[in-house]
DNA sequence: GATGAATGAGATTTCATTCAT
DNA sequence: TATGAATGAAATCTCATTCAT
């Protein structure tokens, strides 16, 4: 990819993290006018960078994931182990509420992401991390070993995703609640019986896309 | 006039069995006639029936809310203790499924059931069953006691809302594994230190509607 | 025309006075389906009696130039003159308001109205009195010579019907006031120089559906 | 900026003189797509530059009030006096027709007038002017001192809407004829003792939209 | 005869996307 | 390259009219 001039660099940065804003304030269904609008563009700019609203998510998702998976090599650097760098993942990062919300209502963003080599690299750079991460908290004994990271991740993205759109502090409150019951969840022992085998994150990728998350 | 009626009943239990039905394939925004079509009427007759979408959902939402109350007093009936009849229920009952995922995208969903007042009735009601429920697995000792239903309800309809979708059968066993983490959580003890104070069933109602679940 | 059943009758005729007031609230194109609930039968049945939305004006049509009919002949039997005879039925026959608000608003009234025998028929009948009473005003003096009945059944018609939905009071009395003005310029003597000859009723006819009073 | 304009201002004229052409022809509640394709563009361009139909209707009364305004200030200037001034205005003026037929069949017009600044201030203007005539022609003792500038409009304006759509000459002839039959009420001395007192514009207004006129 | 359920064509309006300037 | 105007394909909803009961 070409390098851009400065001010179109700009613009680009600037659509994304507008189109950041909107996708989690109304969902990724926003017309593009509104988005173009509130980014100060017209339209036709916006298409000309992102030919489809495909591209456009599929380029705030590599935006989000590439932050958040710094967040999570920072948490791993400064936290003194596994479980704590993890709920500090989970509960801090606000980029990681950004992407579960973008991956939820349809399985459509997971199409987008995966067609576009550059969100699918750094998709696939998190979900390594992921793995290390899960496996390291595991080998601590703070996640119990019956789960996989798909597991974890599955869990926790739908209820970050879910809560996403809550404002008033109450709301905020009952989502941290929630996450906090999942994730005593994913360390109970003895816990239940789970059904199957742990969830790799291998055997999620399109499958995730095309089914499980569709509640568009 | 109870005459005709047959033909029309018919007619309304059949657009709602396919509301119902295409709601949870595709999400509450499908195109009317899509239903109408698959229903195998005109749009009017969907129309006339339901005069707008709001008044079809809220239709569905009764027909499924009296279902699954049904659902829970017959497993309260039948199972030796509360923890048992709910873990039946909500690993067991279809319509609860459909009951979150109406809930869920939007929020609007919920308008929709608390402007109609027979399905707001029925909601009512199945709260009641579900505040006594989970109070009764709290007494056992089964639940742990730093919850209220409203966190019950929050978390479990996350997760089975979300995980409607999946079709194929990998799917159906993640969603399972999802469901018993979340349940194990409910019931951890010693679990996390929750922040707040145990939700309420009455804490959520509107202000459901309004944010807490608006992804859309 | 077969006779119709007691009960068939009274429907016909409850059809025809809703659809009046109707059609003076809310114009000619309200739904049937509401004249039909307001006159508590079935559309069914509206449409039994009157195959479409034109038979249905021409009866009313109908209805109301009888009774205008019958006002005039009253009127004219009554009053010393034929001014004062004409003035009276203009200014205190309600139903000449209404019958010039179905003539107005699209001309359409008129083929409908034409297509009818039975309203043709009392639409002649009503147009030869009104040449009679506007001849003998004129032998009197009291209307100028240089207008016809035609002329005269057109300014009054305009100011008649386009005041017909004014409810409040002051409406009321901004319509006489208009309508008075309207007489005195039938009076005026001298008065302005009108282009192309009296107007005669012959000369309305299906022309004034074609055209003249096409605003719809 | 401004280079764009010019497509979109020609685009814009073309759309207010084709609705001007239809809305005379065939009334307020034409199809927005016949518009659209008489004017040779798409529904979505209509729509973009009038968001629904009331705004297309207040653009088009805007462009004809002032084109009005202009001809009676014309009229006003050329003229000897108030009273030909306001025959000339009456009798010539092409968008004065087009005026009154927009202000008539619902009020609905008015409403869409007086909720767009642009047409409401136009309005304003235009009915000043007409103050300013009427007092004129009065004070000359050529309109009747006991009319108001409000019955004037109301009249002239009943006339001149309604026989609007007339195409034929002979309908032309006997549209006149009414018109000059209302101008001779308006100078009758002595004419009819009227109800109530002079009705001035500040009485019409709102009070115009909301029943005077209602014969949609 | 009466009823009101069903139909489907048509009107309004919105938006993704293309293209002229 | 940026802009925003234009397009037209949906989607929603309404109603005249037909027809089964």
């Amino acid at each position: 990819m070409a390098v851009l001039r400065a001010d179109a660099r700009r613009n680009r940065d600037l659509i994304i993290a507008t189109a950041k804003e909107i996708f989690v304030e109304s969902g990724l269904d926003v017309p593009m006018e509104n988005i173009a609008r509130r980014a100060g563009v017209g339209v036709g700019t916006l298409y000309r960078r992102f030919p489809d609203r495909g591209e456009l998510i599929a380029a705030v998702a590599a935006q989000v994931f590439g932050s958040v998976l710094t967040d999570l090599r920072a948490a791993r650097d400064e936290e003194p182990n596994a479980w704590e760098a993890f709920t500090r993942l989970v509960t801090r990062s606000e980029d990681l509420r950004v992407t579960w919300h973008l991956a939820f209502p349809s399985g459509r963003a997971w199409t987008m992401v995966h067609a576009a080599p550059e969100s699918r690299d750094v998709h696939r750079d998190m979900m390594a991390a992921l793995d290390e991460l899960v496996r390291d908290a595991q080998a601590e004994g703070s996640i119990r070993a019956d789960v996989g990271p798909g597991d974890v991740l599955i869990l926790v993205s739908i209820v970050l995703g879910t809560h996403l759109a809550s404002s008033d502090p109450a709301g905020q409150v009952r989502s941290e609640r929630s996450l906090l019951l999942a994730l005593d969840g994913l360390r109970a022992v003895p816990g239940s019986v789970l059904p199957g085998a742990p969830v790799s994150t291998e055997e999620l990728g399109w499958s995730v896309a095309e089914g499980d998350f569709d509640n568009a």
